[in-house]
DNA sequence: CCCGACTCTCAAAGCGCTTTGATAGCGCGC
DNA sequence: GCGCGCTATCAAAGCGCTTTGAGAGTCGGG
């Protein structure tokens, strides 16, 4: 069923089916009622390529996922922020586009988005240190919102970003109280901007309780648990080996929770462990108490939010720039403990 | 640039130059050379949007992610899937579509991705007993291939799967052969087609050995690593606790490992864990050598074959249903081991 | 009684592409 | 010399919607 057919079989014009739909005021109530009626009957919906042809808006955000050319790995937040603006879009009436492309095609594959018009605009993931896809998409023209941010981007940007920062200082500064003096940071690859973030955070704390950051317990690659298990089992048996780990996922504090065990110590009394939580559907943190102590913030509920910024951004491309920040809330579960007593 | 403005340019009509640039043969080679030169130096892309109005090929392929309305779960295994699925697609020069709907809404949002014509066909994940939306989507005549099969429904389909059934009957019989008797099964739930196989060749395997399915040895639920840890709990302080568990997935693998270490049990010694391997890319199963003994199979790759065994049936509906079986390889790591001796 | 204002509806143009059907030019055989 | 077949190109229609600009009808005020 088309409008063409509908209109026919209301005996209206296309024109007036067309405006009592989208809520046009210069239709009779009446008409609207019986057009609107009708289009529920014959389970009609506007052929979306022809609506966005004659619009010039595609009703569709895209989302790049990027893959990692060396280790092939897909970054596992993106399950979960994707169902998060997936939530948002459908609410809104956008469609979701997604690309899955090596990094080093990401900046053909924008332009494409831009010159095929599929998409209004994009959410651009996991930003580097002074990326440059936000003067990219600037250039070309297409609204987009950063999860996360750019440290030293020459442009101004909108984005959502968690405050790590201050999220890595609080839970340095909580195992400092608890003792600790010799904190490992077991963080994702640097070239990332939260990353660095979170080493600031860190170091942060250990200058603030006169401490000097230690590089032989700083470690910095693709969060997967078997970097976690290999980290620590390195830096346990290692001389002067940390009393806590601090880690950038939750997925590394199970590898060095494996370790621990393998280790024969006890996570907690032994050795302690904070890590950042994104509240991943399928990695939940314990179920009623927290297993890990953690500083945490739902990556589902950025994809909402960003969704919903971007989506602001579209409908007035010249608004001042948006920009929000989440702060990570810290709960205690049972991971940490005191340091250890020196004997 | 719009195809127009190239035409105008180069001096030919749309017509010439459209065909030029689709490879259609009545159009000489030297004008084809001049138009494709132009077009790359203009960075010409035909609108998506007009092209697909023209052609009624969307050139999209949608995946319904449904939400599972009580966990509110988005399933870790759809990230690599659907990295696996945008490769094809990219190769293809499709566009991937995406829709996370609650579980209720499944019905609605296929139906409107047909009346919308947004997609030209779909995958369908995540298969139950007797699927309803294998009649739906016969139905309504939309494409799609079903990642899994479906026991008992009414019209065939085009699918691909694991042998599930075959591989929970080697890995049960792998723990049969290295003298465990006591084994218990972590299922998924067993509404999912695929749970129902894994039974169904756990079961199998035991039978062929002689001894009965205890129903206190076997659950069936949400595959998360709380439900491993709570389940191996309860089933190891019981008495007559098993001396092997088969876990789903390796989240769940990840919680039963968690409970031998509360309870102070050595995996691989005390107890045998064997886990079904999807090969996520953020959680590998060790580095070099396996963690866990696993049926291993790579849903990454499944997802680039299904989106191609669609794009061929998009190309071709008449063609007869295509299908097609993966067997799982079993590969030993260090988590079994000959079953502990009584005392 | 007529005119302007207002309400409701319509025909047609346009979005950017593909594709049909027509046409111009050219060599070739009868 | 004429018609035929072939090649290379084009104009125009059509895909299904929105939107502009116009028109038909109604009503109230002067």
């Amino acid at each position: 069923m088309n409008l063409k057919q509908l209109s026919e079989t209301l005996g209206l014009s296309q024109t007036t089916v067309s405006r009592a739909l989208n809520g046009y005021p210069e239709v009779n109530e009446e008409t609207r009622r019986r057009v609107m009626e009708a289009a529920r009957r014959h389970d009609y919906r506007p052929n979306t390529r022809a609506k966005s042809l004659a619009t010039g808006r595609a009703m569709a955000i895209g989302h790049v996922i990027p893959i990692s050319t060396k280790h092939e790995i897909v970054n596992p937040i993106f399950a979960d922020f994707i169902a998060g603006a997936g939530e948002t879009y459908t609410k809104m009436g956008y469609d979701m586009l997604l690309s899955v492309v090596p990094d080093a095609d990401q900046a053909r594959c924008y332009r494409e988005m831009k010159a095929k018009r599929n998409v209004d605009g994009v959410i651009l993931h996991g930003p580097h240190f002074n990326d440059s896809r936000i003067p990219l998409l600037t250039e070309i023209g297409l609204p987009f919102i950063v999860h996360g941010r750019s440290t030293n981007a020459a442009l101004p940007y909108s984005w959502l970003d968690v405050n790590s920062r201050r999220a890595f200082e609080r839970a340095t500064g909580l195992l400092l109280d608890l003792g600790h003096r010799r904190i490992a940071l077991l963080n994702g690859l640097e070239h990332m901007d939260f990353a660095l973030r979170r080493r600031a955070g860190y170091s942060a704390a250990l200058q603030a309780a006169g401490l000097e950051t230690d590089p032989a317990l700083m470690r910095s690659e693709e969060m997967t648990e078997g970097y976690g298990h290999r980290a620590a089992m390195e830096m346990l048996r290692g001389d002067a080996p940390p009393t806590a780990f601090l880690t950038s996922s939750l997925i590394i504090a199970l590898g060095v929770r494996r370790a621990l065990e393998e280790l024969g110590l006890k996570m907690g009394r032994d050795v302690s462990i904070v890590t950042h939580d994104d509240e991943l559907s399928y990695l939940r943190n314990g179920e009623d108490i927290p297993i890990y102590t953690a500083v945490r913030s739902s990556v589902r509920e950025a994809g909402r939010m960003a969704a919903e910024m971007l989506i602001l951004r579209i409908a007035d491309p010249t608004l001042p720039h948006l920009d929000r920040l989440l702060e990570a809330e810290l709960t205690i579960g049972q991971s940490t403990g005191p340091a250890p007593h020196r004997n």
